[in-house]
This record gives structure tokens, sequence and C-alpha cells, in this order.
DNA sequence: CTTACGGCCTGGGTGC
DNA sequence: TGCACCCAGGCCGTAA
């Protein structure tokens, strides 16, 4: 791989990037919660593990392109790959954020994550719920609670549920913990393989739209039916985010917190 | 320790 | 035409 940079102010050590992906090839890609994670394997045969993390923010895209294709506005990393794509990330607003690990250095990122949501069984999804006094939103968003969660299947997960976002975990009842465990197994499924939400530039790395937006039954839908019950979707802040939600078929909780 | 909250980063969209 | 303002996700500092 070769490695041109533009703007570098989100990316913790550009120097360090440029050096190690040069002549480095790739050897996975996965995904980590919200991050991107490439494992690098370096070309000369030495062993050290380096992996570069991307986290995509809410404007970051990661595409493959050939080379001579127009350059996006706002594209900052192009790497030229062995096969003779190019691979390119593009961030408006450069919220995103790059950082290379370098050989078992410390893995605070990744290692402060919760559990992966699609992967968790019910019981230690309860248990990590159950004995918080925080707003179920604030718990859902949290990384450390579970990875990969964001504002989107929040609200679409405590919708299908029939939670509020207000709730504290402690005060969520088994039943409905069941209710909203099964919820966000099956929204984040679906939006799976409705690759995504697209609502404003979201792609995939071939370009492709997601199409889960379209089955979207709260998020930007405020002042609209609920699909469910037809009362008008409000939105309110919860945990300092924008929260959508049904007030039928999410009641408030009774305490009035705020 | 846990929880809540305000501020910061950036720039497209909106409304006056 | 210009411009102030809002908003997004993550993170950090501060306070209770």
């Amino acid at each position: 791989m070769e490695v041109r940079l533009g703007k570098t102010d989100f990316i913790e050590d550009p120097a360090a990037i440029e050096r190690e992906l040069t002549g480095s090839w790739i050897s996975a890609v996965r995904r980590h919660g919200k991050f991107v994670v490439l494992d690098l394997k370096s070309g000369n045969g030495a062993n050290e593990s380096r992996t570069l993390l991307i986290h995509l923010g809410m404007t970051g895209q990661i595409r493959t392109c050939p080379p001579e294709e127009p350059i996006a506005p706002h594209t900052h990393v192009f790497v030229s790959l062995d096969d003779g794509r190019e691979m390119r990330y593009t961030d408006i607003r450069r919220f995103g954020k790059i950082r290379l690990l370098e050989d078992g250095g410390p893995e605070d990122t990744l290692g402060k994550l919760g559990l992966d949501p699609t992967e968790v069984n019910e019981k230690e999804f309860v248990a990590r719920l159950a004995t918080r006094r925080a707003r179920v939103k604030a718990l859902l968003l949290d990384q450390r609670v579970l990875r990969g969660m964001g504002n989107i299947y929040t609200d679409e997960s405590l919708w299908r549920a029939r939670i509020h976002p207000r709730r504290l975990g402690a005060n969520i009842s088994k039943v409905e913990l069941h209710r909203l465990y099964l919820a966000i197994r099956s929204v984040l499924a679906e939006a799976i393989r409705l690759r995504g939400s697209s609502i404003s530039d979201y792609v995939d790395a071939e370009g492709n739209r997601g199409e889960f937006q379209l089955r979207h039954r709260v998020y930007q839908r405020e002042g609209k039916e609920c699909s469910r019950c037809r009362s008008v979707i409000r939105r309110e802040i919860v945990a300092g985010r924008s929260s959508y939600f049904c007030p039928r078929c999410q009641p408030q909780p009774r305490k009035r917190l705020t």
C-alpha cells in the first residue's frame, strides 16, 4: 500500500500512518463496535502486529474505487492498493478518527468497550442494565455498556420494546428487558441486512446507500403518527441527545426528572 | 464509584 | 445575498 494524506487533524499520528501503512498488507477487515479495524501485516515478513482503527463519526466514508475516479470533496486519505484500486477516506465534518495501534500497545480504545449487542446473551444483557440507575437511553448509547449502538438504533429499539428513553435501567422490569433485548437484536439484524440507515450521506464501501431509514418508526419522525397506535411522535432531549418516541406506546416513568 | 451536564470539534441545512 | 443558528457522536472536565 501507498498512502497520501490531506487534512490530518482527525488522525492521531499522521506520520506513523504514512510510515506503517506503506509497504504493508491488509490481512483482515473487521468491525469492533463502531470501529472499522484493519489488521496490518508488514511486507518485509516481520511479525509485529499493527492495527488501524477507523471511526467514521457521523459523516466518514471508506470507499474503494479506480484511482482515476474524480475526488469527492473532503477526501483526506488515499491508499493505493496493490490490486490497482484506491481506498479513500472522505469525511465532511471530520468527526471521524483514525488511529494506529502498534504491536500490543495500550489497547485502551477497544479494551474499554462493552459487549457486542449482536452477540451478547440475554442474561449478560439484563445484568448490564438492571443494576444501573442511569437512563436507559444513556446506557444504550454508552459504548462501555454495549458497543456499537448509536442514536438511531437506540430510539428504534426502545420504540419496538415500548420503553420510554427516560426510564432508569434498574426500574425496568425483566419482561421489558426481555423485550428490549429482542428489539435490539431484531433492529440491528434488520438494519445490517438493509445496509444501514442513509439519513444524509451514509454509504457502504461500494458506495451503496442503505435502506433501513425507510423502516424507521420514530427516528426523525417528530410530529408524525406512531404506526402502532397513531399517537404523535415526540422529540425530547434525553441524555443530551435528540430522542424520538411515542408518548403512548412508551409511557413516561412515574418520577419526573428534568 | 456513579450519574448528569455543558462545551468543544466541523460544516451542511435552514430560516430570516 | 448574507448570516446566525442548530445539530450530529464522542469525549472530556466538572460537580454532586
